[in-house]
DNA sequence: GTAAGTTTCAAACGGTTGTTCGAACAATAA
DNA sequence: TTATTGTTCGAACAACCGTTTGAAACTTAC
């Protein structure tokens, strides 16, 4: 039935994408999730066909509509001529993000985390899935970024582009890395709004500072 | 015999540095290590106690010799008085991060990599003994950018901080969040010099830029 | 009602994991 | 030389891994 499936599907997705997160792909056992989802064990190998195809899944699920909306933001900016403001080039990308984060069922904002690990972890499950069918994300914010900052270089320009998505992508993952070495974060706050508000002019200052080159 | 044990001892810590890197902690098992290390099976157990205590051991004999020298480097800057620069605050820290990426035995470098792993994982082999031992680090890099940054709040100096380090560790372990979505990296150097070059600026044009609050 | 199709379940599969053990070996010291 | 200590080795341990299976339970359609 329709309804069963789905409810244990996703709930089996939900699970997944919090211990993903919190242990890592590999020391996430099967056991741990269908206990903690109340399934049977058997249900992820009849629901996704294994635990690899269940990492896409519960990637996927969040990361399509990611990169769709950005470059739909993306879009609607160079249609209204705008598409030559370096800030609003960053915002069609820090938006989406942000109403990631904001997600209510806290599932956004887990992922964004998840993103980040997979990233740095660069997983063999997402290596091929991610040139393959999303190189046109990269493609479309380079063009974007050229026409926004036409004074650089091609060197300058990979370069400030590679640091510029290396901050914001940390950034929303919440990986403070001088939280790890005290008791206290430095910041106390994680409201994605205040890193927004922090964020987006540290970015904006590197990429619009005079070329080197 | 001494001689003995350190050959095994630090061959066994150079293969699992390399594999801890390239498939991380959990996927990486101890067969694999003593295989490609041409040692008995039970040797890591014998020398190092466990799988946790190797990892550990690993990570805290290029660690601690980086923080020491990032320490030692800020001490000599202020004892010469030239601790308001900002720029040679900065490159405290750069400097021996360079040194270890530029390590002729490679270890170094990937070291550098698996600090960066390690962190974004939040590794739970390493969060109690980096906050307890190496809180150092983090307090004395908060007051040298709070001297060096006199015109910055508490707010603006925290998020900076949190800014520029986590670009900083992120540009040297090389996530290059780009690369990934396409076949041939943005940046195809990854001469360690070229970082700094580019890194350095980009990280000043964030920490410099008019107060916000 | 019966039949067909879908989903759940307990149990087991072969394989791998980290760890332990005692015997064998090598090196040092008396 | 013998005794002692440190190191290596093969074999085994129990526990866990992802996956499969076939029967039970359930839902839908006729």
């Amino acid at each position: 039935m329709e309804v069963n499936r789905s409810d244990t599907a996703t709930r089996i997705l939900e699970v997944s994408e919090l211990l993903f997160v919190e242990h890592g792909f590999e020391a996430t056992s099967l056991r741990m999730i269908t206990q903690q989802a109340e399934v049977n064990l058997a249900a992820v190998n009849y629901h996704f066909g294994s635990k690899d195809a269940l990492f896409e899944s519960v990637f996927m699920r969040r990361f399509t509509p990611l990169i769709s909306a950005c470059l739909a933001e993306l879009d609607a900016l160079e249609a209204k001529g705008a598409g030559d403001s370096i800030e609003r080039v960053v915002m069609t990308f820090i938006r989406p993000c942000l109403a990631l984060s904001r997600d209510p069922a806290r599932g956004g904002a887990l992922f964004v985390r998840l993103l980040s690990r997979a990233l740095v972890e660069n997983h063999r499950l997402l290596r091929e899935a991610l040139s393959r069918e999303y190189s046109e994300f990269v493609e479309r914010y380079t063009q974007a970024f050229r026409r926004a900052l036409p004074e650089l270089g091609e060197q300058d320009l990979s370069w400030r582009m590679h640091f510029a998505f290396g901050l914001m992508f940390n950034a929303f993952a919440g990986n403070d890395v001088l939280k790890i070495f005290r008791k206290s974060p430095v910041v106390t706050a994680r409201d994605p709004e205040a890193i927004v508000q922090h964020l987006v002019p540290f970015v904006l200052a590197g990429l619009t500072m005079p070329a080197s080159d």
